[in-house]
DNA sequence: CATGGGATTGACT
DNA sequence: GTCAATCCCATGC
């Protein structure tokens, strides 16, 4: 990917980084889930301003920000927007594609569908940590490359970010409709269209 | 320097 | 459904 994709809204680069492939250590995956982070809104990380831990996030685009969890996950961004202003989008879920053997052992998970489906999962599986923060997206170690041709007409769909207490009401998660790959299903069971039964 | 709070996950009731 | 793990960081005294 060029550095231009990123160097643009981070709302329209959440929507297109789904069916793009993200790749590290022999071990890479479709795109199916993103959410977008602005400094403008609390529940990002850039909202406190230029920090030492923020420093990434309101540098150039098309870097990774890579950083832990509740004390024990790491989680992949990619920074957007021009430098000077802090945006990312958080890579929340995966459709394993290669080193799906390499996948299983480093998440102790069997189950396809287990592997990749969150964003400390999908960072495990691909053997990403801390020290990749700051690391470019461009020149690699960690590649994305373009969205695939089977995805081209994928339907990507908008709804609320998971696992925030700020903002909760922005539809600035994104996610590929109908996978089987997702963190969470993109809408409740409630509002899913119901589907006749066979008979 | 002490404190509180997470952009989560997996184990358990 | 509940809850603990575990550590980094921003904030406030």
């Amino acid at each position: 990917m060029k550095r231009s994709f990123y160097d643009r809204p981070v709302l329209d680069v959440a929507q297109d980084l789904v069916g793009c492939v993200v790749s590290h250590d022999g071990s890479s995956g479709v795109i199916v889930e993103t959410e977008a982070y602005h400094h403008s809104e609390p529940a990002s990380h850039a909202f406190v301003g230029l920090t030492n831990r923020t420093r990434v996030l309101f540098g150039p685009p098309g870097v990774a920000y890579v950083y832990r969890s509740y004390g024990i996950h790491a989680c992949l961004n990619a920074v957007c927007e021009p430098d000077g202003i802090g945006a990312a989008v958080l890579i929340r879920a995966l459709e394993p594609v290669e080193g799906i053997e390499l996948m299983r052992e480093r998440r102790r998970v069997e189950r396809l569908e287990g592997l990749c489906s969150g964003p400390g999962k999908l960072t495990q599986a691909l053997a990403i940590g801390l020290e990749l923060n700051g690391s470019d997206l461009i020149r690699g170690p960690i590649a994305i490359v373009g969205r695939q041709p089977a995805w081209r007409d994928v339907h990507v769909v908008a709804s609320k970010r998971i696992g925030i207490t700020k903002a909760a009401e922005l539809p600035w998660r994104f996610s590929a409709l109908g996978s089987r790959y997702l963190s969470r299903p993109a809408m409740p069971r409630t509002e899913r269209v119901e589907q006749p039964l066979p008979r």
